[in-house]
DNA sequence: CTGTAAACCTAA
DNA sequence: TCAGTTAGGTTTACAG
């Protein structure tokens, strides 16, 4: 395990490789910092609960590892019995999956045969897990009735489609007699174009099953025919929708909400020996009819968290020397777990579960085992017991999961892969990729684990940050400025393989492996912000991790379109060309000591949406305006020249959602300025970001050539009024703001990038600066249409233009007098394709130039530190590209890599202080004099200089 | 040596 | 069956 995540540790090189006669005398000695932090929590729990149960800390053997006696904290809290006829049930939904099953009599649906059957996992405020089967909800599409099409041919379709769908099965194992359950006419209205608010007589197509939608799509696409009617092929609508996202929007469920089943609507599960009994691991188990649950909008109490349970859990593997551990080789001889519940500062329990004796730890429990088999059997358990509601850990979803089940094959320990709640689904490992253009290509391992949400950690930063390098000591020293318990990974086998003293060091490794991400997911608060996206878009928790941005804005429009009777076509989609985007303003590159005003269009896209009513249901196709016979007003031709209608005619469901999102953010922004509870506070702070992302991801979504429903002529007209505007700011401010007007100078817009201009008013101090800027800002926006609004936002000053994309300034916005921050766009410093070397000494020569103002202080450092480098003596540390480190580790394993990855690095630096392709690098004629060129020096008059070191260069 | 894709990463 | 957009700078690899 510890190859693949585990190349934190110490920076290699930097400490010195530590010999087994060194350590063995270090571990004995004083405890780290981490076992004084679980001392700590053992003894405010000792003092808290009055030794509740002092077995749970001491090693003991297994035998009785899951009675309630022994390990009291192990399962969730007693759950009172409920009486379905006079009570009702309240639970925080969290997962949300379906199945096909056997009906259950007295509930609505099918009868015979398999059924499609809803399962929502969640939790009581009380902490008690629930299972929910919901019954009677079956997936459905649309196709347009043919011309001529009554309600009496209804029998007739249904027949004919059921009986094509039988003949195009190519094996019917499950013997299905009924495919198709129903047809029926409803009046519905496409909403890919404006058609003057016709409606139309649809056929919505009811399926036996969520599978026997695509080929019934299939067959009525390529050409279907029915009683007297021609043979012809119909277009499909919401026929590629998840059939829990339908479910969602027709029941009117988001992620996480709160479901409510009203007393004498649900009923309770017996135990599970009868046929419909008890199949899951959940504390109540009941079912009910779909029609008769309650789903609460977050808002008011609704918005509050469930006491869930979090598990985070870390593995460690007895690998051969410089072997990546491999499952089938390779014993599992310790797992760490640590267990919290939301909202709650500290995990309760801390164990670890370890391959033979092991010295005890305080403030954690460990067992030992001596079979491996019974080890992970054992944990198995243990995860069964505690019943997690979320898993977390790093990289868990590619490594420790994926170890564990197939360790447990090799192992044949049958009862080990079944991690989820439902008692007889088996969890098993997937292997797939999938590519595209934001993540590129991405080889994934997935394991089912029904009604819980694995939240690896990693996944959650590489998806939501931005960093240098995701090792776990890495994120844990960025975010938590706390780094793991220093243990090499080529020492495991060796600590394992001693004695219960050195098993010892290696558990409390593994258990702070196991906290460190518990950690770090309070932090970065990610359940919190996770839950308020779910809540906000309408999708289950789950596919946050494990899908993309298109669907979020899928549920928010289907929700919006069943409003107004809209339906969603099934686009094929094809690539094209790409549309014109964005344009960035020539820069005037060089280094300004005046201040320098930037003027912004806050949330661009949305607003220009919002404004010009943008959107698939106000779009005017070919021919439209002649044939609804439209007038001048009731239309508008955007700069790309597509044409919509306005909102007095039809306002757009898309500028809705919008709207619906920002006027949502300004309230939760309002709400958190109100609130003092700090809990929810981080709730409201979480909703208003995820309303910020939403807003903006619906123009990407319209823009994906390969996605749901894209529309390019919605994204090409964003992008054209951006164009326009953009051009309309610069000319605006320009002229406005001139010597004739009497103003001090002749404002110049020195460059500008989408939605910005920066400004040189001519003005000498930060304070005027501003105050014109506020001033420009209003008066611009006059000249647009609400909600676009220009805005000031900051002062740069000194203010360093290299090129397009790429500049740095010191930013002034919160006060006149001093800034807040040096702020680097594009430039190295930003960028993690350098190496440290690179990326500090160019934040150390622009901190020279812009704060101390000494450009000669810049030339002279960066001499010293390219001195330092050619003269080898630099820390090797200073020259690794992480990502060109962990590549490379996998490769060659050991000492060697990191050798070879120096010298490359060293190189790679040298190339990019001295470029090629811009001065000469050396002078042949002078072997020790180099010309250096850092890019921006030639803006302050420092531009070559000439470095002469007598060191022999590698 | 020059020109040009491709790869990478960032700005917005 | 799944994948948000375009613009643009910089370095590298490679062909001619």
């Amino acid at each position: 395990m510890a190859f693949n995540k585990r190349n934190g540790g110490p920076p290699f090189g930097g400490l010195s490789q530590a010999k087994r006669g060194k350590m063995s005398g270090e571990w004995e000695d004083s405890p780290s910092q981490f076992e004084e932090e679980l001392l700590m929590l053992e003894e405010a729990e000792m003092e808290s609960e009055e030794m509740e149960s002092q077995a749970g800390h001491d090693v003991i053997p297994v035998g009785d590892l899951f009675s309630a006696d022994l390990n009291p904290r192990w399962p969730r809290p007693h759950a009172p019995t409920l009486n379905p006829s006079s009570e009702t049930l309240v639970f925080q939904q969290i997962d949300l999956d379906h199945y096909l099953g056997a009906s259950v009599a007295g509930m609505p649906g099918q009868l015979q045969g398999k059924v499609p059957i809803i399962r929502m996992f969640g939790v009581t405020d009380n902490g008690n897990s629930v299972c929910c089967h919901v019954h009677g909800f079956a997936p459905y599409f649309y196709v347009p009735a043919p011309n001529g099409f009554k309600s009496e041919f209804l029998g007739e379709f249904k027949r004919e489609l059921n009986s094509a769908v039988l003949k195009d099965m190519r094996s019917n194992k499950d013997n299905i007699s009924v495919t198709v359950l129903a047809v029926d006419i409803t009046r519905k209205e496409n909403m890919y174009g404006y058609h003057g608010r016709q409606s139309m007589d649809f056929l919505r197509i009811t399926m036996a099953m969520p599978r026997l939608i695509a080929p019934a799509k299939r067959l009525l696409e390529q050409g279907f025919k029915f009683g007297h009617f021609p043979i012809q092929g119909y277009q499909s609508f919401e026929a590629n929708i998840d059939f829990e996202i339908r479910f969602m929007v027709d029941s009117n469920v988001v992620g996480c909400c709160w479901i409510e089943l009203p007393k004498d609507k649900w009923r309770l599960r017996e135990e599970r020996s009868t046929s419909t009994g008890e199949v899951s691991l959940c504390q109540y188990e009941v079912d009910v009819a779909w029609t008769d649950l309650i789903s609460h909008p977050a808002e008011g109490e609704w918005q509050r968290i469930a006491p869930l349970r979090v598990l985070s859990f870390d593995i460690e593997c007895a690998g051969r020397k410089g072997i990546f551990p491999e499952p089938d080789k390779d014993p599992v001889i310790q797992i760490a777990s640590m267990v919290q519940r939301q909202g709650e500062t500290e995990p309760f329990i801390r164990t670890v579960f370890t391959l033979q004796s092991c010295t005890s730890i305080v403030g954690s429990q460990i067992l030992c085992f001596t079979q491996e088999k019974q080890l992970l059997q054992s944990w198995a358990e243990f995860l069964r017991t505690v019943d997690p509601d979320i898993i977390t850990g790093y990289n868990i979803q590619n490594f420790d999961f994926p170890y564990l089940i197939n360790r447990a094959a090799a192992l044949k320990v049958t009862y080990f892969p079944y991690l989820g709640r439902v008692r007889n689904i088996r969890s098993v490992l997937k292997e797939s990729s999938f590519q595209s253009k934001q993540m590129g290509r991405r080889e994934n391992k997935t394991i089912n684990m029904e009604g819980r949400v694995q939240f690896d950690l990693l996944q959650v930063l590489l998806r939501d940050y931005k960093l240098r390098s995701y090792t776990l000591n890495a994120v844990s020293f960025h975010f938590l400025q706390e780094q793991k318990e220093d243990v090499q990974h080529s020492i495991i086998s060796d600590l394992q393989n001693g004695n219960e003293q050195t098993r010892r060091r290696l558990a409390v490794y593994c258990l702070k492996d196991a906290y460190l991400p518990l950690r770090l997911l309070q932090k970065l608060m990610c359940v919190i912000n996770y839950m308020e996206m779910a809540r906000v878009t309408g999708v289950p928790l789950s596919y946050l991790l494990s899908r993309g941005q298109q669907i979020k804005v899928v549920s928010q429009l289907l929700r919006q379109a069943m409003k107004q009777n809209l339906v969603m076509p099934v686009v094929k989609t094809e690539t094209g060309e790409d549309y014109t985007g964005a344009t960035v303003i020539e820069p005037e590159k060089g280094y300004y000591s005046v201040p320098i005003t930037t003027l912004d269009f806050s949330s661009l896209y949305p607003s220009i949406m919002m404004a010009h009513n943008l959107c698939y249901t106000t779009l005017l196709q070919k021919g439209s305006v002649e044939r609804l016979q439209l007038s001048a007003e009731d239309f508008i031709k955007t700069p790309t020249g597509d044409q919509f209608v306005k909102s007095s005619v039809r306002k757009g469901l898309l500028p809705e959602i919008l709207e619906n999102l920002l006027t949502a953010r300004k309230r939760a922004k309002a709400e958190l300025k109100k609130e003092t509870d700090p809990f929810k506070k981080q709730v409201l702070d979480g909703r208003q970001l995820a309303l910020k992302i939403s807003a903006n991801s619906v123009y990407g979504f319209t823009g994906a050539q390969v996605g749901k429903l894209p529309c390019l002529e919605i994204s090409q007209s964003v992008t054209g009024f951006g164009r326009q505007m953009i051009e309309q700011t610069k000319q605006l401010v320009e002229s406005k703001y001139t010597i004739s007007n009497g103003y001090q100078a002749d404002a110049k817009v020195i460059y500008g990038d989408t939605d910005s201009v920066m400004v040189k008013l001519g003005v000498a101090t930060v304070k005027e600066a501003m105050e014109i800027g506020r001033e420009a800002a209003e008066w611009v926006s006059s000249h647009f249409t609400p909600p676009i609004k220009l805005e000031f936002e900051k002062v740069y000053y000194p203010y360093l233009l290299i090129n397009k994309k790429r500049y740095a300034g010191l930013y002034f916005s919160s006060s006149a007098d001093t800034h807040d921050k040096m702020d680097c766009k594009g430039i190295e410093t930003v960028r993690r394709d350098n190496c440290p070397l690179v990326a500090n000494l160019i934040n150390t020569c622009l901190q020279k130039i812009l704060i101390d103002r000494d450009p000669q202080g810049a030339v002279d450092h960066a001499k010293e530190v390219i001195s330092d480098l050619l003269c080898n003596r630099i820390d090797i540390s200073q020259l690794v590209i992480t990502k060109e480190l962990t590549r490379t580790a996998q490769e060659y394993a050991g000492k060697q890599a990191h050798v070879e990855l120096a010298e490359r690095t060293r190189s790679t630096c040298l190339r990019t202080l001295f470029p090629s392709t811009h001065s000469t690098t050396w002078n042949s004629s002078c072997p020790n004099q180099y010309t250096f060129k850092i890019p921006f020096l030639c803006f302050t008059h420092c531009f070559k200089r000439v470095i002469t070191h007598d060191a022999k260069l590698c």
